[in-house]
RNA sequence: GGUGGGUUGGCCGAGAGGCGAGGCAACGGACUGCAAAUCCGUCCACACGGGUUCGAAUCCCGUACCCACCUCCA
């Protein structure tokens, strides 16, 4: 069986075809960098991560596109608030969030357009709406560009609404609507806005709205048409309602299927800056290493809500040591590092069947590691037997690789902080100690042997005895 | 008002008519000087009330509660 996804759209899981044979067109969208990314936000990321992986160990090439938004109400008005340059903001949050990224080893796209970068497509889309009878320039003299609702029957039909019965906004003023369900393409300057954050268009300096960049991105980078388009479930409406509309009225088919990933929550609700209750990522890092983060977003099925909590995290994380623990004692240390070595197989022909199979099944992760879990078991039943368990140890791998948890991919050392000269120049005095301890248990000096045991515990190090002699590690 | 999702064991979290996911925790055993790790075993849950069926956590009807979206949002 081949790839199933679930399509928004359809409201169903369908199966994977891609427009063409071998190669899938993913588009992303990222976020609005005007603060730091929480926990939320990560798990979109991770989640998309994981499709991207999987479609690349299903042989696809794959082109990802996700992108930046840096240009938007938010940001100005906290740039206002913070008394400093927007475009200052948005390019320290969007560094921060890359750092979010790269820590969670989410890989890095095909490319990452921002929204400012891209402002002459944005342009061009909206002047052929214009010229299409599908957006109107606003009558008030405001500047502002809108796209005309009424114009086009499918509205709605991505998130399964019927104009009639949607509420119209009441925050924004209505401005130069016709209809208030219009959304802004293009707003004009206005004079309390800084001059830098303002592009010349045919309607006047302004500034694009929210919408029209993920179409004008896709269109340029993934083209007129493209199979899949991901976000957060809040995206489904508006923004990916007025992606599909604009692009699709402007002749363009756009998207084949849309994946929504659910909300982390905590406490009930949502994470939000404005309820107090976001859980910044770096904050999250210094209680659990990502690769534990990582797992426990991994673990749910990115259809799912998550309620998070740090009690579930730490369980979580307490599993994947399992995992962790089976490599450790299947692959020699010296095996995986030695240079030039052949690594372990990481060959997705080596996954197990039923792994393929969840996967297979719209990114079932839950049921995959389960699968995982079910071989670590077998692994560790046939280590305890003393047999052979490299075959086994190569399909964890394989797995984790799939899943972007292997604990050797050197995208985590960078992140962990580990210093080889360090690690080295501890586990000379660590070995000294172990060496006295030995002799103290061969003299059946059991306080003394403890007694070294409980300062080096105290240290943060742990000591396991094995039949080959004690190991060392940092407990996590 | 409209749209969509949810309620599973002490906890987390899958599954979507029969073959009892999995993890964490707990308890018993093996191993160990003692631990740790590991292995073996125990722990048979699906909000509530009806119904369909030989058989329901899964399908249908109803009820309760929770959440998200309806133009700021991952």
């Amino acid at each position: 069986m081949s790839l199933r996804l679930h399509d928004t759209a359809a409201r169903a899981v369908r199966e994977f075809v891609p427009l063409e044979p071998g190669r899938a067109g993913v588009y992303v969208c990222g976020l609005t960098v005007q603060s730091q990314p929480h926990v939320g936000h990560v798990r979109s990321a991770v989640n998309f991560d994981v499709l991207r992986r999987w479609l690349l160990a299903s042989g696809y090439q794959v082109d990802f596109i996700r992108n930046i938004t840096d240009i938007d109400d938010k940001i100005l008005l906290k740039s206002a608030d913070q008394d400093r340059p927007w475009y200052n903001l948005a390019y320290e949050m969007s560094r921060e969030l890359t750092r979010a990224y790269d820590a969670l080893n989410v890989l890095p796209p095909t490319y990452e357009p921002a929204a400012t970068g891209h402002v002459p497509e944005m342009l061009q889309l909206i002047e052929e709406l214009v010229r299409d009878g599908h957006a109107y320039a606003a009558e008030d003299g405001s500047g502002d560009v809108y796209f005309d609702v009424l114009s086009w029957p499918a509205y709605g039909e991505l998130s399964g609404q019927r104009v009639d019965d949607m509420e119209a906004a009441e925050d924004a003023d209505p401005r130069g609507k016709r209809d208030p369900r219009d959304f802004a393409l293009w707003k004009g300057r206005k004079d309390s806005e800084p001059a830098t954050a303002s592009w010349p268009s045919p309607w006047g300096p302004g500034r694009p709205g929210w919408h029209i960049e993920c179409s004008a991105m896709a269109g340029k980078y993934l083209g007129p048409a493209f199979d899949i388009h991901g976000g957060g479930v809040d995206l489904r409406f508006p923004h990916h309602e007025n992606e599909q509309a604009q692009s699709r009225a402007a002749g363009r088919p756009f998207a084949s299927y849309w994946l929504h990933n659910a909300w982390i929550t905590t406490a009930g609700e949502k994470m939000s800056k404005s309820l107090g209750n976001s859980l910044v990522v770096g904050e999250v890092l210094q209680r659990v290493r990502a690769i534990e983060l990582r797992f426990y977003m991994v673990s749910a099925h990115y259809r799912s809500h998550v309620e998070f909590s740090f009690e579930a995290l730490e369980e979580a994380a307490a599993g994947f040591r399992r995992v962790e623990g089976f490599l450790e004692r299947a692959l020699p240390v010296d095996s995986v590092v030695e240079e030039g070595a052949p690594r372990p197989s990481r060959n997705p022909g080596e996954l197990p069947p039923a792994f393929v199979e969840a996967m297979d099944d719209d990114l079932g992760t839950p049921a995959a590691v389960g699968v995982l879990f079910d071989v670590v078991r077998e692994g560790n039943r046939l280590l305890a037997a003393g047999e052979d368990v490299s075959a086994l140890a190569g399909q964890v791998r394989a797995m984790l690789d799939v899943l972007g948890l292997d604990p050797a991919d050197p995208a985590w050392g960078a992140a962990a902080g580990s210093d080889e000269r360090l690690t080295s120049a501890v586990d000379v005095l660590v070995r000294g100690l172990l060496e006295q301890r030995a002799a103290a248990r061969a003299a059946k000096d059991f306080a003394a042997a403890d007694a070294i045991r409980d300062t080096l515990r105290t240290a943060g190090i742990a000591i396991t005895d094995t039949p080959d002699g004690p190991t060392w590690e940092l407990e996590q």
